[in-house]
Parts: C-alpha cells; sequence; structure tokens
RNA sequence: GGUCCGGUAGCUCAGUUGAAUAGAGCAAUUGCCUUCUAAGCAAUAGGUCAUUGGUUUGAAUCCAAUCCGGAUCACCA
C-alpha cells in the first residue's frame, strides 16, 4: 500500500478525534513534500479553515501533534508553514519497504483479475510502408497492452489489415503498367517498398492524365473522373469483388511482398499480435448489421436504396451505413467487425489504439452499437493519439514528406553506433553483442521519445535535429541501468542485510521515489498512457545519477552503508527494467 | 459554419480532480574524469502560463468571451 493511502486515514481520524467532523480521504491534499521544506509528505490545510474555524497555523499544530503522539513509529516529525502541515516518515520504515521489495521482479504488478482485454493497434494498409505515425501508433498499443497486462488483465493484441479497396488496386495497375515483371527479389527491394513505390507511381501517372484532360478544357472535378488510369482500377476494384481469378491472384501475390516486408519491420520493433482481421474478410458481415438497424426502425431507407442513421439528436449528422449499390462502407465493415471480435473474444474492454483524425468515426460507432443494444457497446474505449507532424507541418506520402519507418530505425542504428564508437566503451564487445546493443538503443531512443510525450497530444519530429541520446531520453535511462549493473557485477547483495541507521538525503530520495512505482504503474494503466511511465523512470534515473555522483556504493562508509546502498541500487535496476520493459524498451547489461 | 482538441522558456515537452517561489530536457555559458561507466554530475541564464474578465483564502489549472493553430463533419478507408 502506497504511504498516501497510509496517510490519509490517520489525518481522517484525527480529525474526527479532535473536531468531531468525518472528512472522505478524497477530500484531503496529501503530497510529497517540496524540497525546499523540511518532511516527506505534506497536508494542505486551507480547506479545512472554514468549516472548522482556526486559522492554518493553529490547524497545523493541533493535527501534526495529534498524529505523532498517537503514531510515533511513522510520523517523528512535522512543521507548519503557512498553510502546509509537513510530517516526516523516520527512516526506519523507509528502509524496511526497500528490505522487502529490493528484490521483487513484480513489485508494482498486480495478481489476474479476470478481466479479458482487447487491444486492437497498428492497423496497416497494403498499399504503402509504414511510417513514423505508424510507429508511435504501435509502440503505443504494445505498451498499453503490456501496462494492462502488469495490472492482471489478458490481453488478446490484435491487427487489422487493410488490404482491399480503390487504393491497393492502384499499386496493383500501376504494377502491370510500368513493373515489366519486376518483383521485389529482382530489385532487391523490401516488399512494402516496393508495392509502395508502385502506388507512387500510380498517382504520378494519374495526376499527368488529368492535366492532359483539363488542357484539353475539361473540369478538373470530371478529368479526375475520367482519367482512364481511375476508371482501369475501378474496374479492377469490381473485378476483384466479383473473384476475377486473375486479378485475386496479382492481388494476393503483391499483398503477400507486403507482409513479408511488414513481418521485418514488426519483428525489428518488437510488435505482435495474437490475432489478425483481414478487411478482406470482414467488409461484408457488417452488412446484416444494416438489416437488423432497419427491421429496429434506428436505420432509414432514402429513395435512392442507400441505407442512413439519423443522429441529428445527439449532435452528429446523418450516416451513410450502406451505399445505394449495396456495397458496405467503413462505417459498416467496422460495425461487422466489432461483432466478430466479440463474438470470438468475449472481451470486457476492446480498445481500439487509432488516431484522433477518427474520433467522429469511433464516437458514431460506439453510438450505433450502442442504440442497437449490442452488450459489448459500452466496453469500446477509443484509444486516441495525436499525430506526429513535421516542423513543416503534417506528412503527407503524396508529397513525399513522411517519414518511413525503416530508414528512420536504420538511421538511428546508424547514430547509436556512431556514438558508441566515440566513447569507446565497448571494445571487448562480440560482433553479435555489438549489434544488439545498437538495435537496444536505438529502439530505446526511438520508442522513448515517441511515448514520453501525452499521447493525445499532436507531437512535432525535427528530423534536423533527430533524436539526442542525452537527457531525457531512452538512452540516458538505459546507460543508468548499465551503471548500475556494473556495480553489481563488481558486488551483489549480501544475503540479509541489517537496517544501516539513518538515511542521508539522497538515499531517501531514492526509496521514496522507488516507492511510488505502483502509484505511479496504476495511474498510467488508468489514463491509458505510457508517458506517465516515462517520466516517472526518467526522473528516477536522474534521481539514481545524483545519488551516483555523490555517494560511492563500494566504498561506502560502512558495511551496512554498502549493503544498504546496493539494495537501493539493484532495486533502481529493477524498477527501470520494469518501467521501460512496460514501454518495450530493453535495457543493456553494459554499454 | 457545427463539433472536438490544443496554445506554458529560443526549441521539444511536464505540470490541468485549484495550493508553497510554474518544472524538465535540448540549445547557450561555466566548473567536475588518479577511486563504482563523463551517454554522467553540479551551477548560471532563460516565463505577461495566448488575451481579457469572473469565481475563490488561493487560478497555468475552474467559468465566460475573444484571438491563433489543428482535426473532423465523404456513397474514401
Amino acid at each position: 500500500m502506497s504511504i498516501v493511502s497510509q496517510v490519509k486515514p490517520l489525518v481522517v481520524k484525527a480529525l474526527k478525534d479532535l473536531y468531531g467532523q468525518d472528512y472522505q480521504e478524497s477530500e484531503l491534499t496529501v503530497s510529497t513534500t517540496k524540497p525546499e521544506f523540511e518532511g516527506d509528505y505534506t497536508l494542505v490545510l486551507f480547506s479545512f479553515v472554514k468549516q472548522l474555524k482556526k486559522s492554518p497555523e493553529q490547524l497545523g499544530e493541533e493535527i501534526g501533534n495529534a498524529l505523532t503522539k498517537a503514531h510515533p513509529d511513522f510520523f517523528t516529525a512535522y512543521n507548519v508553514i503557512k498553510g502546509f502541515l509537513n510530517l516526516t516518515i523516520p527512516d526506519h520504515y523507509w528502509i524496511q519497504v526497500l528490505q522487502s521489495e529490493f528484490s521483487n521482479k513484480r513489485f508494482g504488478f498486480k495478481e489476474a483479475n479476470r478481466q479479458k482485454v482487447m487491444v486492437e493497434y497498428s492497423s496497416p494498409n497494403t498499399n504503402k510502408p509504414l511510417h513514423l505515425g505508424h510507429l508511435r501508433n504501435n509502440f503505443l498499443g504494445w505498451s498499453v497492452a503490456q501496462m494492462l497486462k502488469a495490472s492482471g488483465c489478458e490481453i488478446i493484441k490484435s491487427c487489422v489489415v487493410n488490404d482491399r479497396g480503390i487504393h491497393i488496386c492502384k499499386s496493383m495497375i500501376a504494377w502491370q503498367r510500368f513493373g515489366h515483371g519486376a518483383t521485389p527479389q529482382s530489385t532487391n527491394t523490401k516488399g512494402d517498398h516496393f508495392v509502395g513505390e508502385y502506388y507512387v507511381k500510380f498517382n504520378d501517372a494519374y495526376k499527368k492524365e488529368v492535366e492532359a484532360l483539363t488542357a484539353g478544357g475539361m473540369k478538373k472535378e470530371e478529368a479526375e473522373k475520367e482519367a482512364p488510369l481511375m476508371k482501369e482500377a475501378q474496374q479492377m476494384l469490381q473485378d476483384w469483388e466479383a473473384g476475377k481469378p486473375d486479378v485475386i491472384a496479382l492481388w494476393k501475390k503483391m499483398n503477400s511482398w507486403v507482409y513479408a516486408g511488414f513481418d521485418v519491420t514488426y519483428d525489428r520493433i518488437g510488435s505482435d499480435f495474437d490475432k489478425m482481421y483481414y478487411e478482406s474478410e470482414t467488409y461484408l458481415p457488417g452488412k446484416k448489421f444494416v438489416d437488423e438497424g432497419l427491421q429496429q426502425g434506428l436505420f432509414f431507407k432514402k429513395e435512392d436504396g442507400s441505407v442512413w442513421i439519423d443522429l441529428t439528436a445527439e449532435g452528429l449528422d446523418e450516416k451513410l451505413v450502406l451505399r445505394k449499390d449495396g456495397t458496405s462502407v467503413y462505417i459498416t465493415q467496422d460495425l461487422g467487425l466489432a461483432q466478430q471480435k466479440y463474438e470470438e473474444f468475449r472481451y470486457d474492454q476492446s480498445i481500439y489504439v487509432i488516431a484522433d483524425e477518427q474520433n467522429y468515426h469511433m464516437k458514431v460507432l460506439k453510438l450505433i452499437l450502442q442504440k442497437l443494444g449490442k452488450p459489448y457497446a459500452d466496453s469500446i474505449y477509443h484509444l486516441n493519439y495525436g499525430m506526429v507532424e513535421l516542423p513543416s507541418g503534417r506528412m503527407k506520402s503524396r508529397e513525399g514528406t513522411v517519414v518511413d519507418a525503416d530508414e528512420m530505425i536504420e538511421e538511428m542504428v546508424n547514430v547509436a553506433k556512431q556514438k558508441t564508437e566515440e566513447l569507446g566503451k565497448v571494445k571487448d564487445f562480440l560482433v553479435t553483442e555489438l549489434k544488439e546493443l545498437y538495435d537496444t538503443l536505438a529502439l530505446g531512443a526511438l520508442k522513448f521519445f515517441l511515448l514520453r510525450v501525452d499521447p493525445k497530444k499532436r507531437m512535432i519530429f525535427n528530423p534536423e535535429e533527430s533524436i539526442d541520446f542525452h537527457g531525457f531520453t531512452g538512452p540516458f535511462i538505459q546507460y543508468t541501468h548499465a551503471r548500475i549493473k556494473s556495480i553489481l557485477r563488481k558486488q551483489s547483495v549480501a544475503g540479509k542485510p541489517e537496517p544501516a541507521g539513518s538515511l542521508l538525503k539522497l538515499e531517501k530520495d531514492l526509496i521514496m521515489a522507488l516507492e511510488q512505482y505502483p502509484a505511479v504503474l496504476e495511474q498510467a494503466v488508468a489514463e491509458h498512457n505510457p508517458s506517465v511511465i516515462a517520466i516517472y523512470v526518467f526522473n528516477l534515473a536522474k534521481s539514481f545519477n545524483t545519488f551516483y555522483a555523490e555517494h560511492s556504493v563500494m566504498n561506502a562508509e560502512s558495511e551496512e552503508k554498502k549493503q544498504l546502498r546496493l539494495q537501493i541500487a539493484e532495486m533502481t535496476a529493477h524498477v527501470i527494467a520494469s518501467g521501460m520493459g512496460l514501454l518495450g524498451i530493453r535495457v543493456p547489461e553494459r554499454m
């Protein structure tokens, strides 16, 4: 149990005993004491002033006095400054916390709670390679799943592959026209990049066709519809839906190239899935929702045969759920997929990791399911995150301003290699060890960079400045871990160390920080927010480095001190590794 | 235009269930490697918390209005 949750009931009781007033724990503000004041935890007194009709100073004295008298083992001192009661918790209490948890690898984690949570993330298109935005999605989804697992949930990670539609046909047309039988193998290109190039080629050629038509006097809008390439793509989509064998064969071939490419990237970044869904298989079942909605009178049919739902009462618009030609739209597919997922897994919660540009879509999806009375409707949670932008603005595939995921990782590995070589600390590493270290550092830097910011916020990525390896970064934390491990290799913790009397300030700071890990985890899970962990782990690492520069572990003043510091070091390493693990970041033993 | 999100140091971001002098990192300046890894530590400097008004003992945080930026409101997915 965290300190705060132990302090609060004692304060409530003191208030009751002293003034006969009942307060809820939620009415109390208890936080760690600011470093410039004496004490460990602080109670804010202002909120009682009015009701109890006493000055803050007087209240502080009375409560502080009562607490230290009633619990001399827990509160050893207090002071009152302005409206704040600062309480001191004795060293032996902190030492006890340390000794009971320092070797607990599951510190902060919870036992299984029988909650089943589905996390859908990544969800790529098969017509282009992954970019920086996808990486944010992947890292976020994977991390949130890991956090939920640590909090006791059973997790099903799923991925919906967008493998059908007009955009896929564009790549196919372009390859037929311009490919001349080239393959990823023959051109030595990663499959997803190979197909992505044809998507770009299509758009270039299409643009030219449109220009030619408008030059001939046609309106732009009309030209965009009449361009031969577009007509060809549309025809291909129809052929695909009709199951025309040669089109299906081409589609399968090109998709297999893309999947081979994706697999390499997923493997590299550590994304994995328990269940794959393909839109080519799930886009049809949604249609039965349309019948259901019509029967319930929830949907209505327009004269042209298209089906709609009226959400104006909810402050939204009329939303199309079925085209006039009877084919399904995006929302129809998603309705069907939600049902399919629920039938298969009977989840308690279903988390969709999708960018915030789809907030409206997800709102409508949930609303429709609620109106249809689906039992799983309320358990849908849209974990929305902001776009990753460049200093010049939003990334656009068509304008070639996307930061490609594979290239990004490669560049990070190069930076890691270069910096490591400059420092020259790992000359005795084997080639395979070096490779692993560079990967660990590169991905650590990249993941930390993308996860340290609140997911809900848009973030700006500046490729000029690239990603740093100093300060608030993954490598900084990884370095701290390696430092600790270096000590522990030289001197391991003895079996049953004795309490070491009083604590120095920096020792206590570290134990206090470590003690907060479970509470931090809880908050991060509640908010579905890995950045809470990232910030915490960074501050912990910083505290350790401050301590490290000031005090020696190996040459501590006494054997007791040495054991105490070894315990602190070991627990710090555990918590760093644990927290980073929840972010999907590995920590090296040496670097 | 409707709806939603955001605006904090030169830059990137914390802090937003109201609480002490608004915090980090980067960039800048300055010290510290003969003892556990200097990818580190310590220090200096940098702020009209978009603006105005309100609520409050107390506001970056809550409310209202305004300004600026973004997303979305497709028979695309």
